[in-house]
RNA sequence: GGGUUGGUAGCUCAGUGGUAGAGCAUCGGCCUUUUAAGCCGUUGGUCGUGGGUUCGAUCCCCACCCAACCCA
């Protein structure tokens, strides 16, 4: 980072002038007694928790200032707000005003002075002595455009933090509503536990993995790919209800709504099936609605500008071969497989979708996710999967060709997949050598092991965080709910 | 992987085959209750990178890099 300009050099003198002066523009400690925050100030002197003329210690960063000649306004912001300062010549002194008028714009100081209300109206804070705290040695962006560059907004996020209020709130939002679904869980006597990100066999999902190596062991593992199969694992062990929020890593494509490491909730219930799962996904989401957002109606724009309005008072339950005959025909399943491709590539034009090698299934499934799915605006639990599609799941008693599944969509994506857990590990094993063969993976023996010593029936469920958050948040990129979304290193 | 759009001052953006522009920020001056403060003045540029065409390229052409969006 040698790069520099004059606006980094002019601040680089300015540090200097500073050093010069005896004053150490880099604090290793604020000497301030119980420090109120900017906002809180604020906040509390419009409650009348602090009376005019009370004493408060503040402490944050220049965001913007006034100059008025003998005085000067500044507004100063830390996590919690904004308050205004006002310094004037003769309360702090001359060589200290001079000081606190060349301070800059993204400067760290803390203030000591008394609240007061100006004439315009607004709150502040009337200085009597300041600290510098930190020296910002390059500029902030504009206070008013704020930042766009979603390249600099994304590589360097802690200035869309800076400059973007609304960006900070998101993150802010999203703390909360991790905060909020982990208190669900706890309160309903759930265990949170940790498993192994790096894993000998990357199982649970079929996806891509990324590979490492351990030196000391000498052998390769890959990164996680789903929590699925040790959260299983523990049900085997006797942790009846059993959660888990954390990193997944898959190693395909990115887009507006996929990033290689996502944030993924799953938890597990024994003696739960797919029906109590349904329950506690729509209870943990109408939680977090209700409280981080305060409410359970959403609207919000979609790509193409119109408002989409999402109600999550009452969730729909229908199953997946009903909706799937409401698009493409209510004969759809009696008819020839051939048939079937047909009329999807032709009548439905999806030949773009439909891959010459794919299995009856898959081209129903391409229906589903394309005709059907980014219709599903509302919470709609979609039932009774075809059982091809899931091989971790337990197959339905009234029509075994499907398995006790859901998948939770709103606003046209899928939320969350929930079932009823196969705990039959003669069953699990056909199928995932059935899936193995085909996906020529390995087949993890000591899941099928943990099986063997007994699992209790078990309902499960997987939540997106980051989806959930897209959802609930507004945000049509998933690079808008992760701070760090990858990009290519810059060369 | 393919397509589209973009990359110009610290930030947000104009612009042109012939000395590079605005607003804000910066710096200086005036102003002790302003708030996108105001007024006057001022500094600041490898026009993404590398080639090519041209008397001359930020602009036209080619390749590459990075990003966003769409598609696969």
């Amino acid at each position: 980072m040698e790069d520099t300009n004059s606006l980094i050099e002019q601040r680089r003198t300015k540090l200097a002038a500073l050093a010069a002066k005896g004053i150490n523009p880099f604090m290793n400690k604020v000497s301030l007694k119980e420090l109120t925050g900017c906002g809180d100030a604020r906040a509390k002197f419009e409650r009348g928790e602090l009376a005019e003329d009370a004493p408060v210690a503040i402490a944050g960063r220049i965001s913007a200032h006034r100059d008025m000649g003998k005085s000067q306004f500044i507004d100063l912001k830390d996590v919690t707000g904004r308050v205004q300062v006002y310094a004037q010549k003769g309360a702090l002194g001359d060589e200290p005003f001079e000081i606190f008028k060349h301070l800059d714009l993204a400067d760290f100081i803390g203030v000591k002075g008394t609240m007061f209300r100006t004439r315009a109206g607004e709150i502040s804070v009337k200085a009597e002595s300041f600290t510098v705290l930190a020296k910002a040695l390059r500029p902030p962006p504009d206070k008013w455009d704020g930042l766009a560059d979603t390249e600099v907004r994304y590589r360097q996020r802690y200035l869309d933090l800076i400059a973007n209020d609304e960006v900070k709130q998101t993150f802010l939002k999203r703390s909360a509503i991790i905060r909020e679904i982990r208190a669900f869980f706890h309160e309903r006597g759930y265990v949170e536990v940790e498993t192994p990100m790096m894993q000998a066999i990357p199982g649970g999902a079929a996806a891509a993995p990324f590979k490492t190596f351990h030196n000391a062991l000498g052998c390769e593992f890959f990164l996680r790919i789903a929590l699925e199969l040790y959260l299983k694992r523990l049900l085997v062990g006797g942790v009846d209800k059993v959660f888990e929020i954390g990193r997944n890593f898959r190693n395909e494509g990115l887009s507006r709504k996929h990033n290689p490491e996502f944030t993924m909730l799953e938890a597990y219930e024994a003696y739960g099936d797919y029906e109590t799962m349904m329950e506690t996904v729509e209870s943990l989401v109408k939680r977090v609605a209700q409280n981080v957002l305060g409410t359970l109606v959403v609207t919000r724009e979609n790509k193409s500008g119109t408002a989409v309005t999402i109600d999550l008072t009452t969730w729909r339950r229908v199953r997946y071969k009903d909706l799937v005959r409401e698009k493409a025909g209510a004969d759809w399943f009696d008819i020839a497989p051939a048939e079937r491709r047909r009329r999807a590539i032709e009548d439905l034009k999806l030949a773009g979708d439909i891959a010459d090698g794919y299995e009856d299934f898959e081209v129903t499934g391409a229906v589903f996710e394309k005709l059907v799915e980014p219709t599903l605006i509302q919470p709609t639990f979609v039932t009774h999967l075809p059982k091809e599609l899931v091989p971790l799941a337990k197959l339905s008693p009234d029509d075994p060709t499907t398995v006790e599944v859901f998948e939770c969509c709103i606003n046209g994506q899928e939320i969350s997949p929930g079932y009823s857990e196969q705990n039959d590990p003669i069953a699990q094993r056909e199928t995932l050598e059935h899936q193995a063969g085909g996906e020529q993976q390995k087949l993890d023996e000591d899941f099928l092991t943990a099986l063997e010593h007994g699992m209790p029936p078990a309902g499960g469920i997987g939540i997106g965080i980051d989806r959930l958050c897209m959802m609930l948040l507004g945000q049509e990129s998933i690079r808008d709910v992760i701070l760090f979304p990858q990009l290519k290193p810059k060369a």
